[in-house]
DNA sequence: TTGAAAGCGCTAACAC
DNA sequence: GTGTTAGCGCTTTCAA
């Protein structure tokens, strides 16, 4: 019915029997046309089915709109939730979310990002990994804005958006003293993020400050099956924790699963877990998880205000930003008198 | 450290002391270059830190490598695991993924379908989104090769990929009938899904190939708290149903926690209830949901298969490729003898 | 306000 | 095998 391939703004010109700069101003948000002559050419536009092609566009402004987004993966809900409000609200601000996946080891992220960088991304939002110095330095030299999504960095130099972990492990430890609990354990998460050794650093702090020391230690991974094999390991021995803080709720639900449907002892009574994010299923009756919840809306709002504002301004300054997080009180730890 | 601005083909080709075309042809997988050439140019490009531009080279080939993704939510996991998967492999064969957020409602698919051609992606997958009849018009009028992932439509022009719901549906309902159900329900997804249809079809036919029927029916619409309230309806009456199937496990899992802690009833001694998916938390001991697995990473394999087998040839077959899905009998359904 | 002309960074003929 | 040249579809001076 049309002929073959895309329509471009010479044909809607032709059609409209104007110039194609006419068309091009047409299209550009800010620039002078009259009334007129705009509505011809978006008839003609629209009778040709013609819209501006962007990649065009992006090669002489410089401006993509596209943002690139690296993440590891989407076994934590915490990202999936996070993934789908960022795009969302990058959505809304004209842009649009070309996504990397890299494995947990720095070498793949890396080769993910210079990769990203041919597709010339305004910016770049990296959750669930971490960056190699190299790299940090590879891309402050490209001077592309960079926000790191729950995650710091020593490099100062680096935009991040997370909420105050080391406050939520005091938390919690606070939180498992106050309810009387004797034994605690904690079971880590990956140990090369720094939301874990966050975590970990706050727990302890709070448990040292309460007079109190760590009774077990395993490492989950972040990981469901690795978080369960952490608690049949914790739990081989009597006496057992008597409270457990688990460094997310991804993980949380898989000691929970083997505390009760393994080893057939009761949450909270034999065993308080609390775990960390509060990702929804966190408030499903079966886990009822009390937990320390994480801003997601909040984060991500303040990750795309930061970015955006380093988009349009090169100079605009690098901020870390860290959110307060809440215990969010629920059925799966003793309760403090 | 450098100059401004990006680095060009003209700079590496200026300090190789070479054409410019010669840096091109060094960055072009199919093209003759010596090798002695080929080092120089590469040495020269490795000091000055240079990559081509995509883009550019997108506006010449016609081929951006770039694939829109329209979904309209992760709540349900299962679509998480989907997207992860698909930009995964996406990315092994050299494309990525441009992410767009749908509502479920038609007018917003539209609306960011045109805002997504404008960045001549090459291909295009939906994912837990209908089409509206004129949109797929435009689509195939643009020739943009399309896969419906976990969808089907009644036009026979566009590519598909899901599992037999229907043979699944009816799979459940032999299940059920053989392990002594009396009263039956049944708590759909979203009406304007074809899943949901399907499901629910094949559901309906099975009960009444065993001549039984519907004891008791909900909507639950795909989504954890109106399932919630699906399953107190459905339960508010005495007798109750004695088995349910849910349209899929995301909501199993509200309307197990609705039936055990709300209303005090065992599964599956009181209640045997059946999902669809078989997602990771289906496998968790809380739940230990038996359920109809849909094999994810062969729809996604099937689905990138066919997408790129029709990028690479516009003449492709349409296909719409229907996986076998079974199911995995766990813990929250009676067994038939 | 409008049109003509010059590129953005690259690939793809085309000569050499 | 290598360099030269002409665009890809658009935005942006620059004149008119």
């Amino acid at each position: 019915m049309r002929r073959s391939g895309p329509v471009t703004s010479y044909d809607v010109a032709r059609r409209a029997g104007v110039s194609q700069s006419a068309v091009s101003r047409t299209f550009s948000p800010d620039a002078s046309v009259s009334k007129a002559m705009a509505r011809r050419v978006r008839e003609a536009a629209e009778e040709l089915g013609y819209r501006p092609n962007r990649l065009a566009r992006a090669m002489i402004t410089g401006r993509s709109r596209i943002v690139a987004l690296v993440v590891a993966h989407f076994e934590n809900p915490f990202y999936s939730e996070a993934f789908e409000l960022l795009a969302l609200s990058l959505q809304a601000e004209g842009y649009h979310v070309l996504t990397f996946m890299a494995a947990d080891v720095a070498a793949s992220t890396d080769a993910v990002i210079a990769e990203l960088l041919d597709y010339r991304v305004e910016g770049l939002i990296t959750a669930s990994v971490g960056l190699s110095n190299e790299l940090t330095r590879a891309i402050s030299q490209a001077a592309i804005p960079i926000v790191m999504f729950n995650r710091t960095q020593d490099h100062h130099d680096i935009c991040g958006v997370s909420s105050d972990n080391v406050a939520g492990g005091r938390m919690v430890a606070e939180y498992l003293l106050r309810s009387g609990a004797r034994r605690i354990g904690y079971i880590a998460g990956w140990e090369g993020a720094s939301t874990q050794r966050d975590r970990e650093a706050g727990f302890l702090a709070g448990l040292a400050q309460g007079g109190a020391t760590l009774f077990a230690r395993e490492v989950g991974d972040f990981h469901h099956d690795r978080a369960e094999m952490a608690a049949r390991r914790m739990f081989a021995a009597a006496p057992h924790p008597d409270a457990v803080f688990v460094a997310n709720d991804h993980m949380a639900f898989a000691v929970m699963d083997v505390l009760r449907h393994e080893l057939g002892l009761h949450v909270p009574s034999d065993v308080s877990v609390i775990g960390y994010d509060d990702v929804p299923a966190a408030a499903w009756k079966s886990y009822d998880l009390t937990t320390v919840r994480q801003p997601v809306r909040q984060m991500v709002a303040v990750t795309v205000e930061l970015l955006l504002s380093r988009i349009d301004e090169a100079d605009a300054p690098v901020q870390r930003r860290v959110l307060a997080g809440a215990i969010v009180e629920r059925g799966s730890a003793r309760r403090p008198a």
